[in-house]
DNA sequence: CTGCTTCCCTGACGGC
DNA sequence: TGCCGTCAGGGAAGCA
């Protein structure tokens, strides 16, 4: 389950690879993933020149000029640069070719995603994918602090930690990051949005980018279905404060954690430290 | 527009 | 050991 951090952490793991390759062929072992996959990802795709890896959110594009793929990792998905003779596994879905360059002979993008949650999909040039439309600001940019929280949380009744994950607010905060971001800055998960101050907000935001920036610094959090993408898995232990430890004591306080259902999604918090 | 629910998919895990 | 039910989870879509 990539979460951001895991995203741009295959992103810097797939650029070296991939910036300046051609693409020499596509191969689509299933039609679609969590939606069809468009022709132009064979029409347009081979012979271009991929420019450059880019993130928005938790999407990829690989950038050539006739127009980007737009990749999502969903729940499970991988991207590995690999031999071109690696034996095809389990749930392989697709692959791009990479024409011979000097040393570097016979290579293949592979994506791998059992669940299929994750998708490619392809965005003309000069175009913004109707997806990538009407996402909020990065949490780690300047657009992403306590102030804009504030404004944009106001008359709103969902919980906060609803608030939080609303990828139209900000991007790229999933349920992990959310509940560890809220435990770090002291503020229940259950809270309404609205009712939060800019002060509290503020610190919420501090938590978010450094959580976000710390994850990203040790190269994504352990997670279970994520592979670097050098073919290694990725198993960094994150220490989690909150997440996954319901029942267990608060790190802070020694008072067990509490675990409960929001809009549908898990969340752990302390009750006592969390208001 | 906000907010709530459902659904997609498969592997892992617990219970019998 | 094997079968089966349940859960997880990003996020779009549908509905109130």
């Amino acid at each position: 389950m990539p979460e951001l951090p895991e995203v741009e952490t295959t992103r810097r793991g797939l650029a070296p690879h991939l910036e300046g390759r051609i693409v020499s062929d596509v191969v689509l072992r299933r039609p679609d993933l969590r939606w069809p996959i468009p022709p132009e990802i064979r029409a347009l795709l081979p012979g271009q020149r991929i420019d450059s890896v880019r993130r928005r959110a938790k999407y990829l594009l690989l950038d050539t000029e006739s127009g980007s793929a737009l990749l999502h990792l969903g729940m499970s998905g991988s991207l590995r640069v690999l031999p071109a003779d690696t034996p095809v596994e389990a749930h392989d879905h697709v692959d791009l070719n990479l024409a011979d360059r000097g040393r570097s002979k016979g290579r293949v993008l592979r994506f791998n995603d059992p669940r299929r949650f994750g998708c490619l999909l392809w965005q003309p040039p000069g175009q913004v994918h109707e997806l990538l439309r009407g996402l909020g600001p990065e949490p780690l940019s300047d657009a992403f602090d306590g102030d804009y929280l504030f404004a944009r949380s106001r008359g709103r009744k969902a919980p906060v930690k609803t608030f939080l994950m609303d990828q139209g607010i900000v991007v790229g905060v999933g349920n992990i990051y959310a509940a560890e971001a809220l435990f770090d800055a002291g503020i229940s998960p259950l809270r309404e949005a609205g009712k939060v101050s800019r002060e509290r907000y503020g610190a919420l935001a501090e938590a978010v980018k450094r959580i976000l920036a710390y994850a990203i610094e040790r190269g994504g959090t352990t997670l279970r279905d994520f592979i670097s993408p050098d073919g290694v898995p990725g198993y960094f232990e994150l220490e989690l404060s909150a997440y996954g430890r319901g029942g267990q004591p608060c790190p802070r306080c020694g008072k067990p954690m509490k675990e409960g259902a929001i809009g549908q999604r898990t969340t752990v918090w302390c009750p006592r430290c969390q208001r």
